[in-house]
DNA sequence: CTAAACTTGACCATTTTAGTCAGGTATGTA
DNA sequence: TACATACCTGACTAAAATGGTCAAGTTTAG
């Protein structure tokens, strides 16, 4: 189970934006320079951040993106539901009643894969932007 | 994250191994058709767990796998161990001093990913084969 | 007017996954 | 001893996911 960039860098994102949240808009060429990231790929990422309302963005010169809510409002879950980092453990349709295999009933194992879904989601919905900003606090501009 | 058929294969086939474990060893075949995993792709699997001796294999007619272990010693972190289904939640080495992005030091998000790495080990290490069997305890033969 | 910065969508190389295929080799049983 | 069963090994591959790049916009402060 690995986790991919994209989810890995919607956060790392967030975290650079919400440190310097408070004073002007954040432009992601300074997120991508500060941060190391393609300037490309994270404007894909905001694309998706912003649909789903955590952030807003401010065009034109001195542009950039602002948080939409208050970093104790944004839950790891929240990030990763909008840029569609999901926690998938199995490969049975979830609505359906059939198993992993086609066959008519769930495999001896579902269970146990369900309780590690829930125990993974578990850690991202206890964790806000917040939590890992107070870790990293930037005291200066 | 997903978890990958490998790991979820090898679980569910060392749970059915287990629950006819003491009578006869059990064959690759009757695991594919139980199961409904390809029996090539089990073989590989199988192969892997043997040399992390999770596993003996007996040759022959009437040949197949038997458990190396307690089910209540074999746990799930040794069962992905030995099939290479590893959590990786960061891309920076491990080892190295260096970051994700190549820099000289490790991301504002790195003691995240760390803390989220142990909070998934940890489920695989508290589970053990034998609490999965017991609650798909196969009563008849 | 123009440069900075967001916006959109197409495109693509590489890697990983989830297998298949084609050969073996060992051994219990008839 | 023949033979069927079942393990063993390595090469190969189609399809999907990943981690981006590239091109062509639009908006707006200064
Ligand atoms: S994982 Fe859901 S049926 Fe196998
Ligand atoms: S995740 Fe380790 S440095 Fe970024």
């Amino acid at each position: 189970m690995k986790l991919t960039s994209k989810g890995r860098y919607a956060v790392m994102a967030l975290v650079d934006l919400a440190r310097f949240n408070n004073i002007n808009p954040v432009s992601l060429r300074d997120i991508s320079l500060r941060q190391g990231i393609s300037l490309d790929y994270l404007e894909q990422i905001f694309s998706k951040l912003k649909k789903n309302e955590i952030v807003k963005s401010i065009r034109g010169t001195q542009g950039g993106y602002v948080l939409n809510k208050n970093p104790n409002d944004i839950k790891l879950t929240n990030i990763f539901h909008a840029v569609d980092e999901k926690v998938k453990t199995v490969q049975c349709k979830k609505e359906s009643k059939r198993g992993c295999n086609g066959k008519a009933t769930k495999c001896i194992t579902h269970n146990l894969w369900d309780e590690l879904e829930i125990h993974i989601n578990t850690f991202f919905e206890n964790k806000s932007l917040n939590d890992l900003l107070n870790n990293n606090k930037e005291t200066r501009v």
